[in-house]
This record gives C-alpha cells, structure tokens and sequence, in this order.
DNA sequence: GGTGTGACAACAA
DNA sequence: TTTGTTGCCACAC
C-alpha cells in the first residue's frame, strides 16, 4: 500500500480546485500545500493540463502567486481564463489579479470536511 | 536510471 | 514593477 487515501495526487488537486468558490482565486502553490502536496505547484499545473474536459474543474480559478495569469500574453486560453474569472466578478487588469482582494481563505474545517468523503 | 521538461515559487537586480 | 536565475519535485522518454 502507498499508505494514501486511495486517491492520486492529481485527484486530489482537483478535488481541492473544486473547492474554490466562484469570484475567488487561489495560486498553484496553494493548492498544492491545501492538497497535501506541499512544494509541488509545478505539478498542479500538469494535473490541471491533464484534467479531462469532460470534467468540470474551475481551473480558471487558479493562477500564479504573484496574481499574474499562467498564460502568455495573447493566448488563447489566457483568453478564456480572463473571461471566465470576469464572469464571476473577479477584476482581471493587464493580465492580472490583485491576490490581497480576491485570493482564496478556505476555511480548514470545512475544507476537510469537503475532501473527507 | 539518467536527462529534460513543466498552466510554479522565491529571490536578486 | 519587470526580467532573469535558481530551487523544487514528480513525470515522460
């Protein structure tokens, strides 16, 4: 046994997405320490490119530490990503977020409690 | 099993 | 604030 809950490091970051609420934002290193993957931001983004379509996942919900959209300038899924997040409420300015207004504060307990299952 | 890669993060100029 | 460098660690080849 690998002594985890049966879950793979990627379902376990997208069930930790999921828990973003809607106009609120959270930063790859976060998810990655909420996920029990402390220091594994890099692999956050590959678990979220690998993420079937299929699936609902709020993925636009995720960006950078610094605020900034993980996407070059002018792509199409930064694109995207932007009016997504504008749907929600959330301001996006030259590619960027203010983290101070909008960064996700997941409340442990219930965070838990979502994961636990 | 070594090498390169990545939707990152922290730090230095 | 922006860009460049370094550290990080799992994954693909």
């Amino acid at each position: 046994m690998k002594g985890d809950s049966g879950l793979t490091a990627h379902q376990k970051i997208w069930q930790t997405v999921l828990q973003i609420p809607s106009g609120k934002v959270a930063s790859y290193g976060q998810i990655a320490d909420l996920a029990g993957l402390p220091g594994r931001a890099r692999m956050v983004g590959k678990a979220l490119g690998k993420a079937p379509e299929k699936m609902v996942l709020p993925w636009h919900r995720v960006l950078r530490s610094n605020g900034q959209l993980a996407f070059p300038s002018g792509s199409d899924a930064l694109q995207r990503q932007k009016g997504l997040l504008q749907e929600e409420g959330v301001v996006v300015t030259n590619n960027r977020v203010a983290m101070k207004q909008w960064q996700w504060q997941p409340d442990l307990g219930e965070l838990l409690f979502a994961l636990e299952f």
